[in-house]
DNA sequence: CACGAACCCTGGCTGC
DNA sequence: TGCAGCCAGGGTTCGT
């Protein structure tokens, strides 16, 4: 479910709740997420301050006094639901695993019915390191991310650009809905091969990253089943996708009569225009 | 380095 | 209505 922009909009949600605020409480209702979590995983958090919430690529780090960082990955479904005591108190749902309770009386609910995700307790000293973290490619939205950057990325690489993308060595936090998106405002067909996007072509691509990841969060995320801001609202950006789910559909970029085209990549569906992406 | 396939797990939708 | 099959935004591992 969520890629960069659905990941960073419930960092923004979560940091409103949680920064510098004390832990009070840590109820794991089900420990088998991806990795199973610790039996210390509550004792060791209680009593921590959370100092403030960060991002990398499609991770969440929750930073806590005693140079402690809590890693967080959504998966595919995972969701990070916030009840105040303003909203009263709730029924747990099936899927909600871990449970975790604030000064402030906030208390925030990991609920993720595939369980495709995790939670990773890491010393400071560990993340950066960590197996996880260590291989992940630049941010898109970094200034450091330019085209010439991308470019050389590239350049070793003899895979369909679509593949390419999609691996977070490359650049970190796109996904298969951004990906096809970013292909799309750049105009490049996705079974092109890599290593022969240079120059204008690699610019194009570039700043189309930057614009659909930078407009997303900006529209809250992409809601197409699972993904909720800690708030409870729903991401709008799915009303502006241009090609992803919309095989059949007229193509909103030039008035071919084709459509959108659906095609299989790595076992994962691709949409794209066939003339807009020539 | 690259590729596909299998796997992790559940829910929602489609078609019969 | 029930059920089988397929699909899904994430990732890893293993074999070729």
């Amino acid at each position: 479910m969520p890629e960069l922009p659905e990941v960073e909009t419930v960092r923004q949600g979560l940091a409103s709740v949680w920064e510098w605020q004390l832990i009070t409480g840590v109820l794991v209702r089900r420990p088998d997420l991806r990795r199973p979590l610790p039996s210390d995983f509550s004792a060791r958090r209680v009593g921590r301050t959370i100092e403030s919430l960060q991002r990398r690529a499609k991770y969440l780090l929750v930073r806590m006094d005693g140079r402690l960082v809590l890693l967080i990955h959504l998966g595919m479904s995972g969701r990070m639901v916030v009840r105040t005591p303003a909203s009263g108190a709730s029924v747990p749902e099936p899927h909600d695993h871990v449970v975790i309770e604030t000064g402030s009386g906030a208390v925030v609910t990991y609920r993720d019915p595939r369980r495709f995700g995790l939670m990773l307790l890491l010393t400071e000293d560990a993340v950066a390191s960590h197996s996880l973290l260590r291989n992940l490619g630049p941010e898109p939205l970094d200034d450091a991310f330019t085209s010439r950057v991308l470019a050389a990325r590239l350049a070793p690489r003899r895979c369909a650009i679509k593949a390419a993308l999609l691996d977070q060595r490359l650049v970190a936090g796109l996904g298969n809905i951004y990906v096809c998106e970013a292909l799309f405002r750049a105009g490049i067909a996705p079974d092109r091969l890599a290593d022969s996007i240079k120059g204008k072509a690699a610019s194009r691509l570039t700043e189309a990253i930057k614009a659909v990841l930078t407009e997303a969060i900006q529209a809250g995320g992409t809601s197409l089943r699972d993904h909720r801001r800690p708030s409870g609202e729903i991401g709008l950006f799915q009303h502006r996708l241009a090609v992803y789910g919309r095989a059949g559909a007229p193509c909103p970029g030039c008035d071919c009569g084709e459509g959108i085209k659906r095609i299989v990549q790595g076992g994962r569906s691709t949409f794209f225009c066939a003339r807009k992406q020539g």
